[in-house]
DNA sequence: ATGAAAGCGCTAACAC
DNA sequence: GTGTTAGCGCTTTCAT
């Protein structure tokens, strides 16, 4: 009974939080037995157990999460670091993760890194003061004090969005799931020869800053050059993607490449922008010109004409990259290599189809 | 180096986390001194000062937020709570507030409530546990049990995104700001009405269930009804908003009433949406039918015809509930009543322009 | 099955 | 200035 209580007569002043000992003296037993009862209720007594839910009920009681894990040593946190929100690719990986993590006891923490590995690194840095379970990151490229924390910290680290491949990546840094930028480029510039497209670009934002969008020019290029294709013709800019963007590249490769008949954009939005450009311009799409978009965001089926873009399993990645660390954490998972989650080319309107000669208006 | 490692022979097996004991140790003070010198550096004499950040530095020192949050008694989590993260409203929102709170040592949790008062409540469950210092809501409107456990727990909190008016919403828990959804109903049939519509529909989702329809609908019938127009047309979908939903509603209100002139859809999205069905069906816009969307996203000034729609003070709004939220936490606030952001009709080429007969393809 | 003591990592409060 | 002590709210021992 009484602990300090009886001793300071009525502080009244600042709200007291309501503490499992304050629970546990309302129902009349050790602190620690109504630790348990919450907690491990099958080691307690159905007597004392109900005595001790009661009391909590009654009283409001919300165990202290930082305390708990203070004293148990157990991560509560688990920090994700996606590169923006705008993207709805991210918002659905979000919701993927969030469909197992929140149900384990991990409490999400977002962070949004703006593609800056600085700012990646000062969130690792702030995340890991969180006692954080586990980590899940985009992209495999960090500054090198961001591997040395994760590394020191111990804990697992999932990277999405991404595939490690030999030669092409650096290692990732423990669980590694994603697909592959070189093959996604590789694959659209299949994908545009076959549909009959000679002069083919790519525009896109960041395009070496983002180490994702570099290996997906790489792919892009080397397939261009495999295919004896002209591949220099390439639209840059260093603002955020948006439809304003994507109309301003397509203006802008336009009149440097008159004899263009086909772009991939590096997401979806760029090329809607684009595509936006064109109704404008009164520019044919896809006689004049191939538009072709990256992410297939719900946008893309719903535009006219419908544009083709690349498919990837986003919900899936975040669903994945979720039970991957549960196993994970809970011991069962060891030495697993990085998953491919693969992409899919959605053929819709904005290209021609392939292996068929040029159509007039369908 | 060495530290304690030579007392306890190698215990090799977890990583042992670097705590501020070591880095104490290492620099030669007081543990409270490596405190000190790591949070009010004034405190300290320049000579320990550097040992100390030279110490952490060394060791990669980062501090356990928990711990220190437990020991200090001050909060360290600020969650905010919007429904969904799929309207780029809420992100905007999130980005103004993560320009200033997290400058202040605030760590922002995310959660999405999905348009349910039950899942908000479980989700302020979840987070009081995390000691916050403040929480951001989205509405006025919550469960009871939510209510109860904010105003037990006596912290701050602010409501977004919506107006306290008396007589038409509830109280506000605390801070507030936002703007009137029944005005904006208003507005926009006296907008549409001096355009010279006279059929106007609204069609949304979520329209009985979210407090800030059902507010919005109301201005919206209200004003219909002082013009003596009909105020009966309305199109319903229980679906998340999407552009497919759009182009339901817009079908359906279609062929519903066959009369109708012009549509005030719940958001940009559904607008859009509607929209694209509209250019499929050959239906003219506005000549035939006019749109009328909702927050003014990006992708409504870039449609063809350019979407007119009403837009809210997003970013502000997130900016402004940071900084009412600091001067509260640091006690220079008190007895703020709710503060009205605003809204503006962006007229584009969805509608007539107002108070001149129709015009033909401009 | 239950309880008492100790301590997680840190800082407020009080010495010196 | 700097160090010492106590204790935040909880759970881990280790008794009983």
């Amino acid at each position: 009974m009484s602990r300090v209580a009886a001793e300071k007569p009525i502080t009244g002043r600042k709200r007291q939080r309501v503490t499992i000992a304050d629970v546990a003296r309302l129902a009349g037993v050790a602190t620690m037995t109504a630790s348990r009862a919450l907690n491990r209720p099958e080691m307690v007594s159905e007597e004392l157990k109900g005595r001790v839910l009661h009391a909590a009920a009654e009283l409001d009681y919300i165990p202290d999460r930082a305390a708990g894990g203070l004293a148990s040593g157990a991560g509560l946190a688990l920090p994700v670091l996606v590169p923006t929100l705008h993207h709805s690719v991210y918002v659905q990986i979000l919701e993927g993760l969030e469909e197992r993590l929140p149900g384990a006891g991990y409490q999400l923490l977002l962070g949004s890194t703006d593609y800056s590995q600085e700012k990646e690194e000062r969130l690792v840095e702030v995340f890991l003061g969180w006692r954080p379970s586990a980590v899940v990151l985009s992209g495999l490229d960090h500054s090198e004090r961001t591997v040395r924390l994760l590394r020191a910290s111990g804990i697992p680290v999932v990277e999405i969005m991404d595939l490690a491949v030999a030669g092409e990546t650096g290692q990732p840094l423990d669980l590694n799931i994603g697909f592959s930028h070189a093959q996604v480029g590789g694959a659209v510039v299949e994908y545009l020869a076959a549909c009959g497209y000679r002069q083919i670009a790519y525009a896109g934002t960041l395009t070496e800053i983002d180490p994702r969008s570099v290996r997906r020019i790489r792919g892009f290029q080397s397939a261009l050059k495999r295919l004896g294709l002209p591949h220099h013709l390439t639209g840059r800019s260093d603002l955020p993607s948006s439809l304003a963007v994507g109309r301003d590249l397509l203006s802008g490769l336009l009149s440097a490449h008159p004899k263009l008949d086909a772009v991939f954009f590096a997401n979806d939005e760029l090329a809607a922008g684009a595509l936006f450009e064109c109704l404008r311009r009164g520019v044919r799409v896809p006689e004049d010109l191939a538009i072709m978009g990256f992410s297939d965001e719900e946008i893309a089926s719903h535009l006219y004409p419908a544009l083709t873009t690349v498919r990837i399993p986003r919900h899936e990645m975040g669903r994945l990259a979720a039970d991957l660390l549960l196993a994970r954490l809970s011991g069962s998972l060891n030495g697993q290599p990085p998953i491919d989650v693969g992409f899919e080319i959605m053929q819709r309107q904005t290209t021609r189809t392939p292996s068929l000669p040029a159509q007039e208006k369908p």
